[in-house]
DNA sequence: TCCAAAATCTCATTTTTTGAGACTTTTTTT
DNA sequence: AAAAAAAGTCTCAAAAAATGAGATTTTGGA
C-alpha cells in the first residue's frame, strides 16, 4: 500500500502494460520498438517478452511479436463480459424504451456476429434469436457494419470468403454489390438491413467504439417492416448515436468525480 | 530460464492469469469465488486484486470486481489488431465446404505443430485434436511443410534432432529418407501425409507466406484414405493455393488508409 | 564479407512476492 | 437482536523474483 509515488508500476502489472503499449500500436513490433514506447532498460524488456512467449501470452513472427493464443482467448472473454456490464444494459433497455424495438448488442466473432446482450420489445412478434447466437455477417446490419470497419485488404478478403446465401430476396448475392454498400456503410457510419436476412424485418446498426475510437461493437434495432420502415430506421440514427456515446462512456471514459448531472 | 517444471507460474503472469480466469467465468465474482478457480492462498488473492484494483486493471461494485477501464482498453485493442482472425476463419470454412473435409490452420512452435484454427467437416469420423494441440513434426503435412522452408542447415539439424518415433508404418523413422521428401517438398510447394500420423488418415499441406514470403503458417485438408485420397488431395492443391494467398492477404496486407471516398 | 544494431548471457544487489496466523469486518442464520 | 460463519485485512520473516549494468554473441543489411 505505498505505491503512494504515482507512476511506480508493480513489476506483476508490467506484464499487462506491454500488453497495454501492443494493444496501442496495434500491429506487430519487435522488442526493441515496443520499448521505444516504454523506456525500460533492454534486458529488462526483453526479459519480460521470454517470459510471456513462454507463457504463450504473445507469439512471436519473424523477429515481431504478436498478441498469442493466451492474450486473445482473454480478451475477447473480457470485452464479451463488459457487454452485460451494468449500465450498458440501462442504455439498452433506455433505446428500447424509446423506439419500441427490440435492441441488440452484438460483437464479431470467428463464427459470424455474436448477440452479447438484447432488450426486447413486449410485441408478439419477436425475433427467436438467443442471446448467445450467431449472426452471419453478410446479411445483417450489425454483420456489415463490422466488416466496413475493417481495412480495405480484409474487408475484400472477407467479402470474397464468405457464403453469400440467399436468405432472403434481398440478401447481397454478389461480393461486389456488397462490397459496394460497405463503403458507403463506412461513409454514412450506419448500416441498414432490408429485409436481407428475415422477410419483413429491417434493422439499423450503429458502432460502438472505445476510447482511441476502434470498433468495439455494434448497437442494432430491429423490427418488422410495418412498424418500423427503413425511413423509421433512419430517424433512430441520432438517437442510436447519442446512446451509442454514453455506452462508449460507460464502458472506457474515465470515472468524473462528480457524475450528479 | 530455469522454469523447468512445467507448471511453475511466474509472479509475473498471476495478474494475466486472474484476467484470464475472469474472462473465462464470464461474469462479475468476488475476490473468494474468483479463488474458488484457482486455489491460491487467501491473502495471495487477496492482494493481486488489490493491486488490480489499485491499477484500475479491474474495477468493483458491491464487492464483485469487473474488467476495469484499462484492462477493455487493452481488449479492444487485441481483438481488434487480431480482427484477421476472422476472415481468416471465414476462408477455412470456405474451404472445407468447397472439399468437404476437415481443414486445419497450423503454426510451428518449439513443441510440435500446434493447431490454431480448424473447420471440420459434419462426417462421423473426424480427427479427435481440439484446437490448441501439438502434432509432431515428421508425421504430419503441415509440420513436414514447415521444415522443408527452413534453411538447409537448420533443416539438417532438426532432422537429425528430432524423434523420429513410427506412428504408422509409414512414418519416415530414418533421418535421411525424411530429408530427401523435404526436398521434393520443398520443390513442390505442398506436403503430404501418407497415411503417417495416423493410419487411414491423408493430409496435404501448403504454405501461408508472409508480405516477404517466408513460412507462416500450413493451411491442411485432411480426410480418410476411402474419401480423400492422395490423388484428390493433390488436386485439391489449385484451390489450397487460392486459400492460402487470401489468408496471406487478410494477415499481412498493409492497411490502406482508407478507400472509403 | 563486414558492420552496426539487436538480442542474449551472467551475476550481485535490491525489491517484491509469498503465505501462515491472528485479527476485524461483513453477512447470514437462528 | 444475538450468534455463527464467512469474507476480508493486517503483520512479518523467509523465499523468490526482478533488476539492470556490462560483456558477449547473433542477426540482418550493405
Amino acid at each position: 500500500m505505498t505505491y503512494s509515488d504515482d507512476d511506480h508500476m508493480p513489476p506483476n502489472v508490467r506484464v499487462m502494460y506491454l500488453l497495454e503499449v501492443m494493444a496501442r500500436i496495434g500491429q506487430p513490433v519487435t522488442p526493441t520498438e515496443l520499448n521505444s514506447h516504454i523506456g525500460w532498460p533492454k534486458q529488462t524488456i526483453h526479459r519480460l517478452c521470454q517470459t510471456m512467449l513462454k507463457a504463450g501470452i504473445l507469439e512471436r513472427h519473424n523477429r515481431r511479436l504478436y498478441p498469442g493464443r493466451r492474450a486473445l482467448m482473454m480478451a475477447t472473454g473480457l470485452v464479451n463480459q463488459a457487454a452485460g456490464r451494468i449500465g450498458v444494459h440501462q442504455v439498452l433497455q433506455r433505446v428500447s424504451r424509446r423506439f419500441g424495438e427490440t435492441v441488440n448488442f452484438v460483437r464479431p466473432e470467428p463464427q459470424g456476429m455474436i448477440y452479447v446482450d438484447r432488450v426486447e420489445t413486449n410485441w408478439a412478434f419477436r425475433v427467436a434469436l438467443p442471446v448467445g447466437t450467431h449472426v452471419p455477417f453478410h446479411c445483417t446490419a450489425s454483420g456489415k457494419l463490422f466488416m466496413s470497419s475493417l481495412s480495405s485488404a480484409r474487408r475484400r478478403a472477407m467479402v470474397e470468403a464468405l457464403p453469400l446465401d440467399a436468405l432472403t430476396p434481398n440478401t447481397h448475392t454478389s461480393p461486389d454489390s456488397l462490397a459496394r454498400e460497405l463503403v458507403s456503410i463506412r461513409k454514412d457510419g450506419y448500416s441498414l438491413d432490408r429485409e436481407e436476412f428475415h422477410t419483413g424485418m429491417v434493422a439499423i446498426a450503429v458502432p460502438v467504439t472505445d476510447a482511441d475510437g476502434r470498433f468495439y461493437a455494434a448497437l442494432a434495432v430491429h423490427g418488422p417492416s410495418q412498424r418500423f420502415s427503413l425511413e423509421s430506421a433512419r430517424n433512430s440514427f441520432d438517437g442510436l448515436c447519442e446512446a451509442a456515446a454514453q455506452i462508449s462512456t460507460i464502458l472506457f471514459e474515465k470515472d468524473t468525480p462528480d457524475s450528479a448531472g
